[in-house]
RNA sequence: GGUGAGGUGGGUGAGUGGCUUAAACCAACAGUUUGCUAAACUGUCGUACUGGAAACGGUACCGGGGGUUCGAAUCCCCCCCUCACCGCCA
């Protein structure tokens, strides 16, 4: 959420900033100002009105303690005149508060001044491309193909079991899923991150908290009985972990690490997109989530870029980062790098990390704050990364390095599988 | 799931209708003292919105929501959560 004291001062900025993203700003800018007026001329009546019955209700106090019953029982009416006022004043109040703040959700955050302008995926600046696309030999297939022919992932049984998008990991499948999960952990804790298991399942609030809800509702598993969520990523029970928090300056930066299960409902989508490990319902990813000091968030992003950059050179992967444009940018981010790697069988490339700034926008929301050098309480800096989700880098590795005798993984990994091919 | 006890500021915790502007202690911060450290002493010490150039005010908030009352942390109703014991269970 938009800080609406920053809206105020600035509403022709912020108009300009959201149409990068696409967004017609203009007359909800407007709506939401226009509002503000009023909220606040409500706000002082009411408080006006209450300041008077405080004021009413505390000579009537004394006056009873000094037995003049009768002086404090004529003050009477005119508190209850003021109370059948007060009540109005409320609902009127209430209403534009609401009005305002409902407004205020629909509003995106504001893009980073260096954000592209563009529609869609096309429009994304290619900023950094590292390594080679491999050639495949002539038998060469997609991951789909060799998952079956090593028997390491069984789409089929997952069907049969839960249902499509819920694979079963077998034997060196399995050992890849629990190698890569050490690798990203160890390689975090190394760079400083502390680590964190978190709950898989998640209450209303944090969704809230963290953007999920109310925009995204759709997409998250609910356990209607309990009222929870299922995770669709770490970053939602991590970051939430400071929902209403007030941190101190010394206590940036914050970095957590959280390996977990995520669960997507992915509704609507189809055809290639979700062939074999190309989307699933559920998948593993180890998520990195830092809290910042606003003047240095930017540097915290550019730092975590490198990080993930490093992973990826490790993995010995062809990779790309992508600064995305306006249009392709989530609703909460300031400015987001994605990071495709190569899948060679495939032809295409995967999106395997999706790392990002929002600056004060889920802090707003979250009431995630701290206190500046001058004993002021201001919003932190949220900012989150995927370091990295499995299935893909498991695509990529097993296309990438097939050969007529088996896969053959990065030596960084074969000391996580205790093997270096898969046969 | 059953029974009972609870939810008050960063923490502990007092507060059964007006003297609460939420005590006291701890922690934190600033200062005094000090060769340094410690201690002691003094002071500061919630959040949000809002009025004001500022000084300084106003309002709300004691788990959440409703109600009673001139007046609610306090009384009533509903909900949520925590803890203890029992049951069940990895």
């Amino acid at each position: 959420m938009l800080e609406l004291n920053y809206l105020r001062e600035n509403a022709a900025e912020v108009t300009e900033r959201l149409a990068i993203k696409n967004i017609d700003a203009e007359s909800i800018v407007k709506q939401i100002l226009d509002i503000d007026i009023r909220r606040r001329e409500a706000q002082h009546e009411l408080e006006t009105n209450q300041a008077e019955s405080n004021a009413l209700a505390k000579q009537i106090g004394e006056l009873f303690k000094a037995g003049k019953a009768a002086e404090a029982n004529a003050l009477k009416e005119r508190t209850t005149e003021l109370k059948a006022l007060a009540k109005a004043l409320q609902e009127k109040f209430d209403g534009l508060f609401e009005e305002q703040n409902a407004l205020l959700l629909q509003l995106p955050n504001m893009p980073h001044p260096s954000v592209p302008r563009g529609k869609s995926a096309e429009d994304n600046e290619i900023v950094h491309s590292e390594g080679s696309m491999p050639e495949l030999y002539d038998g060469a297939v997609p991951h789909w193909d060799l998952a079956a022919k090593y028997d390491i992932i069984d789409f089929e049984l997952g069907n049969k079991v839960t249902g499509a998008g819920f694979p079963f990991y077998k034997g060196q499948g399995a050992r890849l899923q629990r190698a890569l999960i050490n690798f990203f952990l160890d390689n975090a804790i190394a760079a400083g991150y502390y680590e964190i298991q978190p709950p898989l399942v998640i209450n209303e609030a944090s969704g809230y908290g963290t953007g999920q809800l109310p925009d995204k509702d759709g997409q998250m598993y609910y356990c209607e009985i309990d009222k929870l969520y299922l995770i669709p990523t770490a970053e939602v029970p991590v970051t939430n972990i400071y929902r209403d928090v007030i941190m101190k300056s010394t206590d940036f930066p914050v970095k957590n690490v959280a390996y977990s299960n995520c669960f997507r409902r992915e509704a609507g989508s189809y055809g290639k997109d979700v062939r074999g490990l190309n989307r699933l319902h559920q998948f593993d990813k180890v998520e990195i989530v830092q809290i910042q000091h606003p003047d240095k968030s930017y540097e915290t992003l550019e730092e975590m870029r490198d990080y993930v950059a490093g992973l990826l050179r490790k993995l010995e992967l062809p990779f790309r980062i992508v600064k995305l444009c306006g249009g392709d940018m989530s609703f909460t981010s300031a400015l987001t790098y994605d990071f495709e790697v190569w899948s060679a069988a495939q032809q295409r490339w995967l999106e395997v990390s999706s790392v990002s700034n929002f600056e004060s926008f889920q802090a707003n929301r979250m009431k995630l704050r701290f206190k500046d050098e001058n004993g002021k309480t201001r919003l932190c800096h949220t900012l989150n990364g995927s370091a990295l989700a499995l299935p893909r880098i498991v695509a990529a590795l097993l296309e990438n390095n097939q050969t007529a005798d088996g896969i053959r993984m990065p030596a960084a990994l074969a000391a996580y599988t205790g093997f270096d091919f898969i046969r």
